[in-house]
DNA sequence: ATTCAATCTTGATCTATATCAATCGCTTTT
DNA sequence: AAAAGCGATTGATATAGATCAAGATTGAAT
């Protein structure tokens, strides 16, 4: 077995659709019938918003971007994937993608017919429940962005933004601090819901406040501590620092 | 049978768990060791978040908010549940439930343990596929409104909340045109990210530019049309209307 | 009925940030 | 090497909508 091979097989049995490509009885044993790895280069399509849908996929290395398109024609940005996603179960709600997949660099995927997840939910409870984690999981994801754009304002947006990147490659066992963002700046102003030049201006504010250092897509965090409470001396308006404080009622302990 | 009965079982039958609680061989037999529905009154709350997660519901009557805390300790609302919804699914990520739900008035609810939904999912493909389509679903709703929130203004965000509801009772069989809202202004400027303010305000603009009628809580659809554009004489500012119109790149039809 | 607390409305300001504009540095094409 | 195009930066200006404020309406509790 390859060095390769063998790297291939321990993050294979780190996924979450393992059950899948393993023979039960003998763990060692990857079955190839699944391994359908495809590499894609940047700016590849995987899957279109109205196409059928036929497959989920297992982000293997990379990255990707995925939007929704708005009947205004606007794209909006919902998402950026890296290794160990599940992506393309939009598709589930009506048998076609809601979502555009769109690469924004050499990447590899894994892709898993809806025959053949069928039978493997049927089969195999941990991956009925990884399925169920995996959309869950991107579910809550979204409601926390949901979260931040309703009450940050756009500098706590970016901070958020680096910090969860960061916390991405840290996860990864990449370096934390030092990293390059696969994407651009219009693509992270789409994202966040804000101009690129109040991406540009935070992005260099950010730099002389020596919280970050960038060069071109190459970021560096400095201060951790400060990117994560910045803005720090924010301007207090009138009497309260962040927008929109006003909250409906406090939930009480009690449970029905 | 009583008529009431009647009504259940036909609602039973469109719902998306059916095999659940019917006889797979004589489907007019409901069996009831799962019709286990549950009556909750306004402020109650079905569960909270951080609370160990056991069981899935199906919303049958009423209605409830949903909401996640910021670690700032900001209550954010994700979502407004009407009858028909699957709920509670947030809590399959790490065990715990994400969300907090809290009933608007009085509802009820068909809980599904945890158990008896992964026996179900093992042997029904019916409920394996709709609880994948339903969790879809909601990821999906979701996109939109992410996306109406960085693309749409105060105005189109209001008048877009209104239709949907609309939309939503329609599909129940209800008036499209005559709702009651069973949310507070404060509850829906917080899901809108708005302040209540600026609800009130529109509220009123819509009503004296006769697009609706409001009346506390009551809210008539006048025009619809005008609702659908509004609003439709927006002031250009310099050179365009929407905000925030600089777009990533165009996905281009070619799919790798 | 009377008090008290929410909830909602309306008005006056202020500010965060979008928009317009111009320039610069890369990369790719010619 | 020049031209063209894209991405990014920086500056000036305008405005949507948040914030502050105060009053009105409604509902619940005494």
């Amino acid at each position: 077995m390859s060095i390769n091979t063998s790297l291939q097989t321990s993050l294979c049995k780190k996924c979450c659709m393992s059950d899948l490509c393993f023979n039960q009885a003998d763990e060692s044993i990857l079955m190839p019938k699944v391994r359908s790895h495809k590499v894609f280069h940047k700016s590849d399509i995987l899957f279109c918003a109205g196409q059928t849908f036929d497959a989920i996929y297992i982000f293997r290395s990379g990255s990707a971007k995925s939007s929704v398109l708005a009947n205004s024609g606007h794209e909006q940005i919902n998402r950026f994937h890296y290794p160990g996603n599940l992506i393309g179960f939009d598709g589930f709600d009506n048998g076609t993608h809601a979502q555009t997949l769109k690469f924004l660099e050499t990447s590899s995927v894994c892709r898993i017919g809806l025959v053949e997840l069928d039978k493997a939910m049927a089969t195999s409870a941990s991956i009925r429940l990884n399925m169920l984690k995996g959309m869950s999981h991107a579910l809550n994801d979204e409601d926390k962005f949901l979260m931040s754009l309703n009450n940050m304002n756009s500098a706590q947006r970016l901070s958020s933004f680096l910090l969860d990147l960061s916390a991405r490659f840290e996860k990864r066992g990449l370096s934390s601090n030092v990293f390059d963002l696969s994407m651009t700046r219009v693509d992270i102003a789409n994202y966040l819901g804000m101009a690129i030049e109040t991406v540009s201006r935070l992005l260099t504010q950010l730099q002389n406040e020596q919280v970050i250092k960038v060069n071109k897509r190459r970021v560096s965090i400095v201060d951790f501590e400060k990117l994560n409470q910045y803005p720090l001396h924010e301007r207090e308006p009138y009497f309260l620092a962040t927008k929109n404080v006003r909250q409906p009622n406090i939930i009480q302990a009690k449970v029905a």
